[in-house]
DNA sequence: CGTCTCATTGATCCGCCTCAATAGCTGTGG
DNA sequence: CCACAGCTATTGAGGCGGATCAATGAGACG
C-alpha cells in the first residue's frame, strides 16, 4: 500500500521532536509540518527497487528498513525512529533499495527531493543535523554488521536489546518494548524466530532479563547484558545516538 | 602506524580522479591535492574507538574498514576504493566507530572537519558527489547485509566477486584482482578462509568461474553467477555506482 | 635451501535451521 | 457464554552448513 502524498493537517503536533539548532529551526519546522502525515501500522511507504527518491524523516513510531531474497527470506538493514532521517533511494536515486514498512502507527515526514535539496543549502543546521544523523545510522549498522557476521546468537539478541534500550533513552532496570514478534526480530538479527525463542528464553532463565507481554523487556543485569553482547553500554550510547555539535 | 599529516607533494597527478560537477571542481581538486598523500600497504589510518573525526577521500588503492571482537574475530565492513568519501567517525564526531586500513599502496585525502564543513556549504557540486557517494555506499552495504544475515557461503562469495567486478569496472570475461587473501575476504563475508576456499573451488570447478595466482578472478559465465549471487549485474550496477546528477 | 605465508584438503564437531506439535492469547460470531 | 480460528510463543527431534583443528602443498623471498 503506498501512502498518498497529499498534505496532511497537523494542529496538535507542536513542536515535532526533530530538531535543528539554531535559526533555522522554525523554516525546518515548517517544512516538516507540511510534509508530515500519519503512518499506520503495517503500511508499506515503498518496496525494494520500486521508484523512490523522497527523504523520510521519522517524527514518531517505528519503521522497518528491509531486503529480502527469492527464497523468501527477508534481512531487516535497520529500524528508524523518532529523528531518524532515511534515504532509502540507491546509488541511481530514482530507485528504492529496501523496503520500507511501519511497525507501529506513527507519523513522518517524506520530502521531495527538490525539497530536500533546497533545504540542505539553505539550511545549514540542518546539513548538521543530517551529518549526525548519517554518522549514528552508520556506526550503528557496522556494530551488527560485526556481530551478523561474526557474533553468536546470544552476542547478536544482548545487543539488539541493548541498542533498543540505549535509542529509546531507557534507564536500566525499566521495562521498555519493542514493537515486534521474534519472527520480525529474527529477520533483523539473521536467526530464526524459533531460535530468537531459545535464546530469549535462555537469557531470562539465567536471569539477565525479563521477555515479558509480547516483547515488553527488562534487563535485570545490565553488566551481564553487556559483557554477552561484547560492548559497553556508555560507548554504545556515544557511538550510535546522534549528538548536534 | 598512525600516518602523519604533514602536506605532501604531488605534481604528477592531475587531474585526480575524484571529481566534482562544474565549477566547483577546480576548487575541490585544489583542497584534494592540499590533503593528499601516499598510503602504503598495511597501513593503519585509524583504529576502532581512537580520535578521529576527519573525512578520508580515496583517490587510488585499496582500504578495508573493520571491526573486531575481542574474540579476535574480525569483520570488515567495506572496502573503500578510488572516488570513496568515506566518514569513519562514529556519532559522537571524534572517535572512529571502525578501524581503517590499506590493503595496497595508494593514495588518500584527510580532510579535517573544518575543512569539510566549509567545503560542503561552499560547494553545492561536492555536496551533490557526497550524497550520490553515500547512497552507493549504503545500497551496497544493505546489499551485504542480506547476504550476510540470510545468505548462503555461495551466495555470499558470489555476490562479493560480482560486486568488485561491478565496481572495478570489469567487463565480464576480463581478468580482475582483488588485493586480499583468502583470509581476509572471510573476514568480509562472515565465514573461514578455509570454507573461502572450498567455495571458490567448487564454483571454479563448476566451470563458473576461475581464480589465479593469489585472487586474479576471472568469470566465465556471469549468468550462472548472478543466478548463485541472486542479483542482476545491471541492477546491481545501478544500485551501487555513484552517479551524478 | 630454509622459512614464511597462503592455499588446499580431510576429519570432526556444533550452532543454528527446519519441521512439527502444543499451548496461550485475542478477537469474532453464534 | 462458549466455540472456533488465527496468530504468536514455546519446546522437542533431527539434519546440515560452516567452524575448527590439523596436515600437506605451493610459491615467494632472503
Amino acid at each position: 500500500m503506498q501512502i498518498n502524498r497529499t498534505p496532511w493537517h497537523f494542529d496538535h503536533i507542536f513542536p515535532l521532536p526533530v530538531s535543528v539548532q539554531g535559526a533555522d529551526d522554525q523554516k525546518w519546522q515548517e517544512v516538516l509540518l507540511q510534509y508530515v502525515r500519519p503512518v499506520s501500522k503495517g503500511a508499506t511507504l515503498t518496496l525494494e527497487g520500486a521508484p523512490w527518491d523522497a527523504m523520510i524523516c521519522v517524527v514518531d513510531g517505528w519503521l522497518s528498513l528491509s531486503k529480502s531474497l527469492d527464497t523468501g527470506h527477508v534481512q531487516i538493514i535497520d529500524f528508524a525512529m523518532q529523528g531518524d532521517i532515511v534515504g532509502p533511494a540507491s546509488a541511481d536515486g530514482v530507485t528504492s533499495a529496501v523496503t520500507v514498512e511501519a511497525l507501529t502507527d506513527g507519523t513522518a515526514a517524506i520530502i521531495p527531493p527538490a525539497v530536500w535539496h533546497c533545504l540542505q543549502t539553505q539550511l545549514p543546521g540542518l546539513a548538521s543535523l543530517v551529518q549526525a544523523t548519517e554518522a549514528a545510522i552508520r556506526a550503528r549498522r557496522a556494530e551488527r554488521a560485526l556481530r551478523l557476521g561474526k557474533g553468536s546468537a546470544e552476542m547478536r539478541v544482548a545487543h539488539a536489546l541493548l541498542e533498543f534500550g540505549v535509542r529509546l533513552n531507557a534507564p536500566f532496570g525499566q521495562v521498555y518494548h519493542i514493537p515486534m514478534t521474534q519472527q520480525t526480530l529474527g529477520d533483523f538479527l539473521g536467526l530464526s524466530s524459533v531460535h530468537i525463542c531459545r535464546t530469549t528464553r535462555r537469557l531470562a532463565r539465567s536471569g539477565i532479563l525479563e521477555v515479558t507481554d509480547h516483547m515488553d523487556i527488562r534487563v535485570l543485569q545490565p553488566a551481564e547484558l553487556a559483557k554477552i553482547a561484547g560492548t559497553d553500554p556508555e560507548a554504545l550510547r556515544r557511538e550510535i545516538l546522534p549528538m548536534q555539535t
